[in-house]
DNA sequence: TCATAGCTACTTTTT
DNA sequence: GTAGCTATGA
């Protein structure tokens, strides 16, 4: 037996040396899914089967990259770059770059992100004279990303009766009509959406037989990972890749299906095994992972959901510590009590950083643990924040580069034709846009014809200039590398100067990322050709900007950094860590108030939940906060009905401290609350009540509002002293209870005669001593 | 044509 | 709390 063969379990190996026909592996959380992928792949390979014809589709660069590492170590040799691994998106980017002049896309398209989409939705709905209100571009971008991702083109979409009637419903009947002026202006602008990438790829396999038959031969075998989380489009061009060979592996986990909304459907994982004859079907079982008990507690979540694939996660690992519960008061001191609790356990159990991941449902949770991390002078990293390349300067930067490299892409002209400030304003950029329409050309075209549009003088000069120098750096593209183009750009162009001149912070941080930038294309140039994309060693400044519009935030971060990880559960999926925090449990936030309206979405929510459950390996915190801060304002939540799915006797409510008292006190006192403070909700009831005493002051939904003074001035905080009167901006009037803390770091604790008594850190907020006190 | 101040609506998850 | 838009004056 092979070496690599001897890690496995039964299952497993045979997961792994069933190499020929379709296979589906039903993958529970942490049974080894990834080995067994890599495994396989590195066994193929070791069959005699080329690099070159083995494609692994993955959902992240991420998993990728790790996927085409561990192949690497297996094999021990350089073959494994060889093989196409990459996400959906990357792959057929990469294909797409090279067929697309079939659809009469330029073969050097733009991709376009969210951002750039969004824009062209806005542009065209104006255009067709409809009301930006009521046709929302971000529901608008919506609803045509999950028809194309239903492979629902424009044509179908406004001649289909049910679409219809549903949009005439909802009172939106022209959204068929803003999806064809959509995909007809992204295709005018050589430009391709996320969507595109599946939509035209789709596209291009189905209109051109014989490409299709290049790809099904090349791509002997084909492997799925996170099987689940497949739309139709892409479960229908797998389908095409893989009708000749049939060689074709999924990996899913039906339990951990969380991207419905972005069209994934279990139904493909149930669709598989009809496509083909003899599907064989190996289910992995044994959980590597976690403890028992996070195991029990797991299973016994998912249990809640019906419909799942039969099967029954085990373990030999102990049963572990239980589960910790933990109530706070505020979305404040939930990210307190996890700073102190990964303090603690550096210093007891000498954990390191990295071992210590916190989930939460939304990224906007974050703030209030990075806040608690930064002020324990804890390392951390945050994930989902944006991306590098969504940087203003950086998209500016990239704007130039695009333009440069396909001229018809209006998204990144009309971004810098006036930036920096060269005389082309509003008015001018809307006369282009309106003549480029009437006479269906680009705003490029028009541009370039300027004197044929009717500019003022001024501005004709200035667009004259402005047309020079892009044509001028356009002709740089066939003669210099990537770099040297984008250097020469950075040089000629204002901007750059004008970053480097400011002073500012920001500005130097703005001016480091731009270097930054730089450096990027330059590694980009110089890394060989087949190190990281596989084969075609396309090393032009268009590959690069396709490239790293696929990237994520996570993609240029380090997993490997002594730092505590800080992200949602969505993009925890696939990573495991020794200890973890679920953040914010509550009713509304998780189960999202969003996706509480049917049965579904409900199950979704709680599979996210398994998802952050199977996280951890040892220690499992699930945190919840009484009162917590949206849009600025503090808001009353109840316990997500998440925990009450969890038998009791896998929790450890020791750290729940006052809060869960009172829930577990008695329960008719807990449903009187309940009751209580939902009749709270609109009205200004009392400031007093027998609720808020009971929970420590702070039962009311809002907190009692304070406009501070009008000479209100920051005091000098060395000066203050225990029992003095003070002002705070938000909490009002109060007297210091207590001084504590370092001297660098003092902290006072003050009873607000409005608010109660808050721990503040002098160091960040601002009281004024009231003069008169004492 | 352009810079700024003030207003509004938004937050679910991502390639 | 903030990005992104509108109104305003220079």
């Amino acid at each position: 037996m092979q070496d690599y063969l001897k890690g496995l379990n039964e299952r497993q190996r045979e997961a792994v040396i069933t190499t020929e026909g379709p296979l589906m592996i039903i993958a529970g959380a942490g049974s080894g899914k990834t080995k067994v992928l890599t495994t396989r792949i590195a066994h193929l390979m070791n069959k005699g089967v080329d690099a070159f014809n083995i494609l692994a589709l993955t959902f992240t660069n991420k998993a990728a990259a790790e996927m085409k590492e561990r192949v690497e170590h297996i094999l021990a040799n350089r073959e494994a770059r060889n093989l196409y691994i990459g996400t959906f998106h990357s792959v057929f980017a990469r294909i797409l770059r090279a067929e697309a002049h079939r659809l009469g896309y330029p073969n050097a398209f733009t991709i376009y992100d969210t951002d750039d989409a969004k824009s062209v939705v806005k542009a065209v709905t104006q255009e067709l004279n409809l009301d930006v209100q009521h046709y929302k571009p971000n529901a608008v971008y919506n609803r045509i990303s999950g028809a194309k991702n239903a492979l629902v083109g424009a044509k179908e979409y406004t001649t289909d009766y049910y679409l219809q009637q549903e949009d005439m419903r909802a009172n939106r009947p022209m959204i068929g009509h803003i999806y064809d002026a959509y995909q007809k202006r992204c295709f005018k602008n050589g430009a391709m959406d996320f969507d595109d990438l599946l939509f035209k790829m789709y596209e291009l396999l189905k209109t051109f037989p014989e490409v299709l038959h290049k790809y099904q031969h090349k791509f002997k075998y084909i492997l799925i990972d996170e099987y689940q989380d497949t739309n139709p489009a892409q479960y229908e061009i797998i389908k095409l890749l893989g009708a000749v060979s049939e060689n074709v592996c999924v990996v899913g986990d039906d339990a951990q299906s969380i991207y419905s909304f972005r069209g994934a459907t279990i139904q493909n994982i149930l669709q598989f095994q009809k496509d083909y004859d003899e599907v064989k079907v190996i289910k992995l079982e044994q959980n590597y992972r976690s403890t028992q008990t996070i195991l029990n507690i797991a299973n016994e979540v998912i249990k809640n959901n019906k419909g799942q694939i039969p099967k029954t996660l085990f373990t030999e690992n102990s049963a572990g510590e239980k589960i910790k519960l933990v109530r706070t008061m505020t979305d404040n001191d939930e990210g307190k009590f996890v700073a102190d609790q990964i303090q603690e356990m550096r210093l007891r159990n000498h954990f390191k950083n990295k071992e210590f991941a916190i989930l939460y449902r939304t990224n906007a949770q974050s703030r209030s643990f990075e806040e608690s991390l930064r002020r324990a002078n804890i390392p951390y990293t945050i994930y989902g924040g944006i991306s590098f390349y969504q940087r203003k300067e950086i998209k500016d930067y990239i704007a130039y580069l695009r333009i440069i490299v396909n001229p018809k892409d209006e998204e990144a002209l009309k971004r810098i034709i006036n930036y920096p400030v060269r005389g082309i304003g509003k008015t001018s950029i809307d006369k282009a846009i309106l003549a480029a329409n009437e006479r269906n050309i680009s705003m490029w075209e028009v541009l370039e014809d300027a004197g044929a549009s009717g500019f003022r003088a001024g501005t004709l000069q200035a667009v004259e200039e402005f047309v020079l120098m892009i044509k001028s750096f356009h002709s740089m593209l066939g003669v210099k590398n990537a770099y040297d183009v984008a250097f020469h750009v950075g040089k000629q162009t204002a901007f750059v100067k004008e970053l480097f001149n400011d002073k500012s912070t920001e500005g130097v941080q703005r001016y480091e990322n731009v270097q930054e930038l730089l450096n990027s294309i330059k590694e980009f140039t110089e890394t060989p050709a087949s190190e990281e994309s596989g084969e075609v060693g396309d090393k032009s400044l268009g590959a690069y900007l396709q490239q790293i519009t696929l990237l994520t935030d996570a993609d240029q971060k380090d997993p490997d950094a002594d730092t505590v990880k800080l992200m949602t559960i969505h993009a925890a999926k696939g990573l495991e860590f020794p200890v973890v925090f679920v953040g914010g449990l509550e009713e509304g936030l998780f189960p999202n108030a969003m996706s509480i309206n049917t049965r579904d979405e409900l199950e979704e929510e709680r599979r996210l939940f398994y998802v952050a459950i199977t996280r951890a390996k040892g220690r499992l915190y699930l945190t919840y906060a009484n009162t917590r801060y949206k849009f600025g304002q503090l808001q009353q939540a109840d316990a997500s009905r998440f925990i009450e799915e969890i038998p009791t006797e896998y929790l450890d409510k020791a750290f729940a401290g006052g809060g869960v008292k009172n829930q577990g006190s008695s329960k008719l006192m807990g449903s009187a609350f309940e009751r209580m403070n939902r009749g709270f909700g609109g009205g200004e009831k009392s400031e007093k009540s027998f609720v808020s005493t009971l929970i420590g002051g702070n039962g009311k939904p809002k907190e009692t509002a304070h406009t501070p003074s009008a000479n209100f001035i920051p005091s000098d905080i060395s000066k203050l002293e225990e029992g003095m009167r003070v002002e705070h901006q938000k909490f009002g009037f109060g007297n210091v209870v207590k001084l504590e803390g370092s001297s660098h770091n003092p902290v006072a604790t003050i009873k607000f005669e409005a608010n109660g008594e808050k721990k503040i850190m002098l160091n960040y907020a601002k009281l004024m001593i009231v003069p008169n006190a004492n």
